[in-house]
Formats: C-alpha cells, sequence, structure tokens
DNA sequence: GATAGATAGTGATATAATGAACAATAAAAA
DNA sequence: TTTTTATTGTTCATTATATCACTATCTATC
C-alpha cells in the first residue's frame, strides 16, 4: 500500500487515454505502444509511461499494452468500475444539459436526483428522475447514499447548497457556480467556471503584450 | 517587452480574483490586502503577490491594494477591457445552457453567431442571435470578424467544426466534445470535459487504495 | 539458439511552481 | 521628526512535475 502523491495533471491524463482506448477499441485494434497513444492524445510517449508508471506495469516491453487490458485498469484506477450515484441541484438551461448529458452515464454517473427551488419545476420530470424541492435535498441524499453533488444554481445560492450537501453525506462537489465554496476538508471539490476557461483563451490571444 | 512566460495557474487564479474584487467592490471597500484576497479565494497571500508581480506593481507598501485599480488592471491583463465575438456551434441542451449563460456577457463575450445542422432548430432564433445552417459558418464568422469559437456538437463532428473555425479564422476555440482536437499551433485550444472532472472526483475518492 | 529490432520501465536531470523569509517603504503614532 | 507597524515586492529554498537517456526484456528472424 503505496501512499505516492500523484498529479492531478496524470488524473486528467489517464481519463484522455481510457477515452482514446475506447476509440481505439472500437476499430478493433488489439495492440498500441506508448508511442501511439502519445500520437494520439497529444502529449510525450515518456509522459505516457510514466503516468501508467505510478500504478503498476501494464505493457510488455518490446511490444506494447493490450489495449483491452489497459483500458480496463485505467476506468478501474479512476474509480470506474463501478456507478456513481449523482445528485444535481439547480435546474437552469445548465443543469438540464447535465442531466440529459450521455457522457456522465456512459461513464457510469448516475443522476438519481435533482432538486430546484421552483416549484414549478420541481413537480416535473427529466429522465424518469423526480425534480424535488430543496426542502427534500438531505433526506433524499442520505436514503439514496449518494456520493457526487453538482452544484448549478447561482452563485449567491451555491455555498447554501453545498452545506446541505454536505449535510447530506456527499463525499465529493463539482461546483459550476462562479464562487469559492468553503467544504470541510475531506470532501473533494472541483470548480468548472466557464467564464474562467474563456479568459485563459483571451489572455493567450493578448499574450505578446507582455 | 518582456517575453516571460506566465503559468496558466496564474491566469486561472488572476480571473478568480477579480471575480472576489467585483464582489468586495460592490461592498463599497476601498482597500485590500494580499492576505485578505488569499483568504477570500482560498490561495496563499505570497501566491497573490506573485501572482500580481509577474505584470507589474499595483499596490502600496504598508497600505496593501485599492481594490478598483487592481480590478480594472487584472481585467486589462486578462484581455477583458474589450468585448469579444464569439460563435457557438451545436444547439444541443450544453449549446443552449451556454448561449444563455449570463457570466459569458458579463465578462464581455458576446455570443454574435449560433449555428446548427438540425434545419429545425436552424430556424429558430436565441436571445435576438438567429440560429443558422453550418454551410454559413464560414462566410458569418469571417464576416463578424468572430475571435472565439465554442463547440458543443458530438465528439464525431467536433474535428470538422474546428477545421471550418479555423478556416473562418477564429484565434481561439473552446471544445466541450470529448475527443482531442487537431487544429494549427498558432490557433489557442482548451477543451472542457465535464465527465473528467467528475472523474478526478472518484479517483479522489478512492485514492487511499495507493 | 543466437541476434536484431522494438518498446516498456526507470533513475537522473532539468524545469516549473510554490512557499518562506526578508528587505523596502508607506502611513500612523509617539 | 523619529519610531513603530503594516504590507508589498522580491530573493532564495523547497517541492513538484516533466523530460531525457538508459537498461531490461519481449518477439521475430536468421
Amino acid at each position: 500500500m503505496k501512499t505516492l502523491k500523484i498529479p492531478e495533471a496524470t488524473i486528467i491524463r489517464l481519463s484522455v487515454y481510457s477515452r482514446y482506448l475506447t476509440e481505439v477499441d472500437r476499430k478493433g485494434i488489439v495492440t498500441i505502444s506508448s508511442g501511439e497513444i502519445a500520437e494520439g492524445v497529444g502529449v510525450s510517449p515518456a509522459q505516457v509511461r510514466k503516468d501508467l508508471a505510478y500504478f503498476g506495469e501494464f505493457g510488455t516491453r518490446g511490444v506494447g499494452y493490450n489495449v483491452k487490458d489497459l483500458r480496463r485498469h485505467i476506468l478501474k484506477i479512476l474509480g470506474l468500475s463501478v456507478d456513481w450515484s449523482v445528485t444535481l441541484v439547480g435546474l437552469g438551461n445548465l443543469g438540464l444539459a447535465l442531466t440529459t448529458y450521455k457522457g456522465f452515464r456512459e461513464r457510469g454517473f448516475i443522476i438519481t436526483s435533482i432538486f430546484d427551488t421552483d416549484p414549478g419545476k420541481a413537480a416535473t420530470k427529466i429522465n424518469g428522475v423526480d425534480v424535488m424541492p430543496l426542502e427534500r435535498l438531505v433526506e433524499v441524499v442520505k436514503q439514496n447514499r449518494t456520493q457526487i453533488g453538482i452544484i448549478t444554481v447561482p452563485a449567491a445560492a451555491a455555498q447554501d447548497i453545498a452545506d446541505m450537501m454536505v449535510k447530506a453525506g456527499v463525499q465529493a462537489i463539482l461546483n459550476f457556480a462562479p464562487v469559492v465554496l468553503n467544504v470541510p476538508a475531506e470532501i473533494e471539490l472541483r470548480n468548472v467556471d466557464l467564464a474562467v476557461n474563456l479568459e485563459v483563451l483571451t489572455f493567450n490571444i493578448g499574450a505578446q503584450r507582455f
């Protein structure tokens, strides 16, 4: 049981590798080299091997990696060999987009409950999942043993929702509200700020100024 | 004209600082220290000063930073002192969510054209912007001198759209399709993979295994 | 069975990012 | 006017990450 620190960049790349391997596997290719993976996803071959080396030896020297095996190993590493129960709060346009996003279910993320303050919305059903009022969040999420929460409410409401999710026992939160949330250290928190992504682009476009 | 390399992490933090400063400014606070900013956004004070130091001296020793001034400086650095013309391709749920996302317009990102293959969609109007068929993409984007493209089409179609955007002269692409795109080196490309974000969380939840 | 060619795994090295410490300096107090 | 206090800007040390170059070893061929 090594307690080696794994860079987050490595995790992100593993996720990309697995996606690429799914594609390669679909084409019926059986074996692949680190160089070919590197080519396919835009990194160096050494990087691919280093990333995998954190977790074991998955290849055969002189030959390469078995596509199906490597894919399965990476999915296991990422925790995707089992399904995850996800709750989503905030059924605006973004929330609606995420509840119907096929990429989540494909990777084993099942949205098991949806919450919104709007009583009109809280009567509807999305993909067979009832939309419920916020008051029921803690109860339902606890009951379902939901591990992951997605926040797609306005910035001003996000901290309250995060608090409820923590109270309900989620282990991780994916936050789309453009605000810094405070959660206990044992809760995994990730922020996706859509505007920030555009701002990195505009900075880079104008970066010759510096 | 320094040609100093700026870490991308710095740019992302600057974006967060500016958001936080907007909030602080709204409360009428005039002066702020690096420590207070650090507290507000969850980084170290030294990190805040380091990030700013790449671009100049914006504070006063013994005093701190003027909130309005610093905010304006950062927005300038990020290229947000002017508006940007953005085109969005792929009016699914995610595309629809992004076209109506208020956070973009607030920061000066104006969606000036929308494209979709579906002839039904290509007759509608979102936020006063006509939805047009793909055939018109190159022409319209050129005409508008649109600098940024957002891709929200399925993975299989994404490369074609990217090619069209490049042909039409965009300088940067924000790609939401879960696929690695090939674009010329001079085009700024950023990928937002929603599933990857959840996968980093599930890895971290289960990370005690390593 | 020996040899050549290919490719994984890995230790050493280089680069980048972060953190800690401190000198410089402005404002407030004495 | 001098001293004290606060806080920036910057240097130096540390840590983290990526790259390079080498070794080990597998398969196929002679």
